[in-house]
DNA sequence: ACCTGAACACCGTTCAAGT
DNA sequence: ACCTGAACACCGTTCAAGT
């Protein structure tokens, strides 16, 4: 499993380079300095072998970036799925979803930009979809309601992926930065003192997303399930 | 204004060329060929000069992206808000904010990839933070409000545009492509095959959108002003 | 002031060749 | 089967030099 090498690291014929090496090492390296980290050249270097090797055991990089996104979602998939009522435990669900980009936000960035992003969360999807079916929202219905709020999330992703990456290099552009030069008669003082100050995502993820939840899922049908915590994977 | 170049043509001493020249021809560069045609060296030997050039007279290429951003960001800020409801009119804001990102999808997307999103959608930002004050939502509220609208708004933007990305390349990793291949017994038949087909984003966004306004901005407070419609600049 | 030429330090990818 | 070397076609950016 994490021996360094597969089987025989030197003693072989060659650099005793295994698929599953390189896949985790470049898995790593996005981990630690981001998608633009990830170079085909840096990679090769690290495991001290040519780029080609690389070519060699898991194609070009687009290949190379969905085996390192398919990894990742299998860690992910697996959480509990609580709460008594259908919305708590989709609520459950969306939360899993913010918290465990936030986790892996360098893969979920990278995924994002290559566009493999419903490749990550697929898993993840399925779990929402199930929440839903059990939540007696079906059909055209539970697509609307699954969409909203995937994409309810996403905004708030996109968000909190901006803010900490223009925290990290420049300042400006921020939007409280941006709001700090604004004079406006048709806007409270307070308003625009406010908007000086970057919000709190995480109290305000949830009472979006409620109110999202609320207008898509019923208050409560038939309790076929009770309490009890439901693992996601099958 | 949109004479060629700015003053004498061949006339003059070499190329004759103005830094609105650039940025214009840049932003035509992008709104073709999406954010990855624009190149220094590509727009440099579109206006028949050396990269050199470019940089001499515009700086470097986040500088150049920061200029087409500020200039689109010009262009979109004129609007018409409508509506007789605090609620409608804070709708009609969100609604232009997703509209006008469709109509530049393309500097969206860049002003996205380099963090500069805040400062394209600015004075939109502006236009419903007045609304939100029309409707009596000051202070911490109004930005809450305001954030959790815009996110959602950006959610949507990403989701449209992936979807668009990966319909003109590949066709794997769109999300109803990747539910083909799912099986669930939790998952209702009508909701599986729901899935594999993409849903209408408009109406989505109108329903979801206003949940969220609904939550936000209360039903109405004082009739202060009318029906009638308010440009958005000042 | 305005522009060129040449160079540096990077990319991803491929192809013939070695063992 | 596994890996190397060299090359191609790109990037952004800089620096000395020209007029």
């Amino acid at each position: 499993m994490s021996t360094t090498t597969s089987e025989a690291s030197g003693t072989g014929r060659r650099a005793g380079l295994d698929r599953d090496d390189i896949v985790e090492r470049a898995l790593e390296m996005v981990e630690q300095g981001g998608a633009a980290a990830l170079t085909m050249r840096k990679l090769a270097s690290e495991l001290a072998v040519t780029t080609t090797t690389i070519y060699w055991h898991v194609g070009d990089r687009e290949e190379l970036v969905s085996s390192i996104i398919e990894r990742v979602a299998l860690r992910q998939a697996e959480f509990w799925v609580e709460g008594e009522s259908a919305r708590d435990r989709v609520m459950c669900v969306a939360r899993h979803v913010w918290r465990s980009a936030l986790a892996h936000r360098n893969v979920t960035a990278l995924a994002h930009q290559v566009g493999a992003t419903s490749l990550l969360e697929l898993p993840l999807e399925i779990a929402l979809a199930r929440e839903l079916d059990a939540a007696g929202v079906r059909g055209v219905a539970a697509r609307d309601a699954h969409r909203a709020i995937l994409m309810c999330i996403a905004g708030f992703l996109v968000v909190a992926f901006r803010s900490e990456g223009l925290a990290a290099s420049g300042q400006r552009n921020q939007p409280h930065a941006l709001w700090a030069d604004v004079v406006d008669d048709s806007i409270a003082p307070v308003t625009l003192a406010a908007m000086r100050v970057p919000p709190q995502l995480d109290p305000l993820f949830e009472t979006t997303l409620s109110a999202v939840v609320h207008s898509f899922v019923p208050a409560a049908t038939d309790p076929s399930h009770s309490t009890e915590a439901t693992r996601s994977t099958p």
